[in-house]
DNA sequence: CGGAAGGTTGAGCCCCATCAATTATTGTGG
DNA sequence: CCACAATAATTGATGGGGCTCAACCTTCCG
């Protein structure tokens, strides 16, 4: 068993390697993540490229946004992971919600001046950032931009509604394998990971305080995935070794991540303010 | 001890005493809440009450939507309480989010056209039926009124996080007292309750189910809080006995409901489509 | 080389789940 | 009016899933 972890360790990995960043341009994973419930136009794509961004390179672990602070700016994950998440006083700490690639935070300025909660890169990387005012101002103009960006709420709200069910309702076996899994498909969506895995560049401490659980018994419940080979964590990359037999424990049914198109949607709009 | 409980059981209550349905009208409670953020003048109130409604009376305990279902109407709880629920295959059940009177489900429409998740009521009452599409218009045209109800989605956002952070890292009583002070908070916002107590007309099974809790342990954590002289629930009725110290014990903070006015709210406008 | 960070594992315990039984209350049909 | 069932609250006994404490190892890095 020793071998399996010694060969399974740190070594250097190409940080982004996984396919080359061939995503077109700064804002390639937001144009993937955004165009997924209605396509999005010529028009739209300009809007956002040509919105005035600022380009911040942050170190794992820093707080961008902190309880009380301003919900005034856009911050956009480029190639990097994030979390919002909550502290008690004693320590304790709840991740919220998983930034990935692509993900942003920010869009609730419009009603909401003050955050109740913080955010924080959890990998080193450059992130984007602009005035809430100026996105939700593109919005506005553009119809269909606004859908994405509302469907991009929807989701996340999505996403959190399955977390409280896996910290209510199911075992630190399956709420695990549930995360596992949605990580996958939400990678997927925005070009990253393969059909058997992806890198997950998060330590033990991080993954139990987005499950509610402690760093030991998270590790305990990935090895127990590995013993029965269902999945496997080598050297930050997750390999998914039986997907039904894993989306059977954790009842997982991607339907809620809604990765498919709005049925609905507007049509190929040309009304600008 | 046995007096105790003797002495609290379910007497006939008069259903909705608690103010005497005195709030204006059919909507009064929806106007309480969404009035919060910022003051609604007459023409967003009357763009609410010309809506087009149906009256549905529906008993405790019926679904109101199901998993897969559409979600094309807007149910406004009018005296009556509900939730969003998930269930899992076996039966476990978790409560998403605990609805009041004055509360609404369904604005979602515009890019979620299925739900993955059930609203129920919990207990009889009528409800005010409308196409989301309707409501979701009426926001169009009254600026003030999409801000108001954008302010409710984050606001119950808000909520849910809290709720994340109970079921994932604080303790049976921590989660139960922050539940009972957010219940009073926000029914208070709505009119219902006294600064002492209010009518919380849920099963301890219901409760469970909302806090990531069995039944039993929810009634040792109730009946050690009345021991403990924090707070008491009788006959349907709870008594928040120490406020503060119950606050410290959740760590309970108002901020996060947002109940004050938005700061940068946009001005008494006057512009229809 | 020493320290820090992260992963791994064992021992022991406790919070909460599970199972089960009792009581009070309400509603129902005879 | 009364048996009867159903619902809900309550309590005890028991067990287990996950926490706590602690140690150790490997890799990384100054």
């Amino acid at each position: 068993m020793t071998e399996a972890r010694a060969a399974g360790r740190r070594r250097p990995v190409p940080c982004e390697a996984e396919d080359g960043d061939a995503v077109a341009g700064p804002l390639g994973r937001l144009f993937l993540r955004l165009n997924t419930p209605l396509p999005l136009g010529a028009e739209e794509l300009d809007a956002l490229r040509t919105l005035r961004m600022q380009r911040l390179v942050a170190p794992a672990g820093r707080d961008l946004v902190r309880e009380g602070d301003a919900v005034d700016r856009v911050y956009i994950f480029q190639r990097s992971w994030g979390c919002r998440y909550a502290t008690l006083e004693d320590g304790r700490r709840q991740i919220l919600q998983i930034l990935l690639p692509g993900d942003h935070v920010g869009d609730s300025a419009e009603v909401f001046s003050r955050s109740d909660h913080a955010v924080a890169t959890l990998t080193e990387g450059p992130l984007l950032v602009l005035p809430s005012r100026d996105l939700l101002d593109a919005a506005r103009r553009r119809p269909r931009l606004g859908v994405a960006l509302e469907w991009s709420r929807w989701r996340d709200l999505a996403i959190m509604q399955r977390r409280l069910v896996d910290l209510g309702r199911r075992s630190a076996l399956e709420r695990t394998a549930h995360l596992l899994l949605e990580l996958h498909h939400r990678l997927q969506l925005v070009g990253l990971g393969s059909a058997r895995g992806y890198r997950l560049p998060l330590t033990q401490q991080t993954l139990a305080d987005a499950l509610g659980l402690t760093e030991v018994h998270v590790n305990r419940t990935l090895r127990r995935m590995a013993r029965e080979g269902l999945a496997r964590i080598d050297d930050q990359r997750v390999t998914i070794l039986r997907p039904e037999r894993l989306a059977e424990i954790a009842e997982f049914d991607e339907g809620y991540l809604h990765h498919g198109p709005v049925p609905g949607a507007p049509p190929p709009d040309e009304n600008a303010a």
